[in-house]
DNA sequence: AAGTCTTTGTGCGATCACCGCGCAAATCTG
DNA sequence: CAGATTTGCGCGGTGATCGCACAAAGACTT
């Protein structure tokens, strides 16, 4: 979706069939997670024949699995994550250092990229390590795993990588959003949100204490290229 | 690819564009990450024109970044990733369980499922440890990220999820299958591999040392329904 | 238990999206 | 600077895809 009209390529000349599989593959996301035919139709737009067709299709390749009326996803598709994960230098370089933080501070370290109006975790390490304190805290807890994605304007990492765009990017990016108050501390309004970048980048670094999620306090800094740190 | 001609729904009525698209974006893969419309057309298979559309239409998508003439897979293909992790339990199950493990021993520990010929890595957990220990030994590599795949055959995992198959099941997959030699210590004869995986049945657990790389040894066991550990 | 209503599987014809060709522009090369 | 090669892209024919409608199966009601 978003705002992709905008780029050069605007030749509107898009492979269709295409289009309409990614759709309904997307259609299978973190909430809803088996579908059937008539589903998976209305939730990628299309009717459905048509998405049964391409059910089938994917289900033929692979990407599918079926009982006979509903599918689900194969792990096939971490095919797709585990070439981006081996191209992309950013999780790469990343993971080990990661993996050294959570071992030393007994927390979750995670590295995102911004996606749209989310931001994705490319690399992850530490959750599961919450029992070794004597609090057992369980301080991050579900859906943190690698490609999960959450949004950016309630996240101290999400902040940090908004405040590093460009004003007329983020111009852009803030026309017409409306920012839901997710919890009680969420900052929705918009031009307290600008403060809260310019704070961001000031300090460089940014901290969200239960404004996504109750219980959850993140802690983020910027790279010199792009990443962010949760705790 | 392979053989689900043998299919129940082999009604030959796919979707063309579908299979086209996606052939183009599995045509990046671990070791040839950025393509051009030429490449890609010849690794997909099908014609420059083509494949140029396509990749045009997956960039449009955003699953694909581009600078005009090269493309490279984009963090949203991580959408799929994160859907299927938080869908299947398995890997959420066992996530803190490789954590704890991996703390507890300083060592790398996966848990994979199959997917045709390879093994697919749908959790992880300990790479960048080796550090830790005097020896200093970085004994497992790179490359085995979330969604890594690995020749099963050549695996201790890949074995012990294979002598868990039916004779009939396992009998088609090595139907006119090659095991080809990748180090000088990888059991190549189907006898003797059969034999092996006899063994892997009797004793529950496999050992395979330097026969996928050399440096590598791993040990697996079988999880009452299916999991590989790896060292 | 039978009837009825909802949901699912599938064939068919019309439509239009896609394929490959070929040319023009751009880039590289000597 | 000219030749050789690669890349970008418009055009028309063809065949794949869409949605409709019907049939079968299941679910629910009374």
């Amino acid at each position: 979706m978003s705002d992709a009209s905008a780029a050069p390529i605007a030749k509107a000349d898009l492979i269709e069939g295409m289009v309409k599989g990614l759709s309904v593959l997307e259609s299978f996301d973190t909430e809803r997670q088996r579908l059937n035919a008539t589903l998976a139709a209305q939730r990628a737009g299309l009717s459905r024949a048509a998405a049964r067709r391409h059910l089938l299709t994917l289900a033929h390749l692979g990407y599918l699995e079926t009982d006979g009326s509903y599918f689900w996803l194969s792990p096939r598709v971490l095919r797709f994550a585990g070439s981006f994960l081996s191209s992309a230098r950013l999780p790469r370089m990343l993971q080990p250092t990661l993996n050294r933080l959570a071992l030393q501070h007994h927390a979750s370290f995670s590295s995102v990229v911004l996606d749209g109006d989310e931001v994705v975790i490319v690399a992850n390490s530490g959750q599961g390590f919450q029992r070794a304190p004597p609090g057992a805290t369980r301080l991050l807890a579900y859906g943190l795993h690698l490609g999960a994605r959450l949004p950016a304007f309630a996240t101290s990492t999400g902040r940090v990588l908004l405040a590093a765009q460009s004003r007329v990017a983020l111009d852009s990016w803030l026309r017409g959003r409306v920012l839901p108050r997710l919890t009680a501390h969420t900052v929705t309004g918009q031009k307290l949100f600008r403060a809260l970048l310019a704070q961001v980048r000031t300090d460089d670094c940014c901290l969200a204490s239960e404004e996504h999620e109750l219980g959850v306090h993140a802690l983020a800094v910027a790279l010199r290229n792009r990443k962010g740190e949760a705790v």
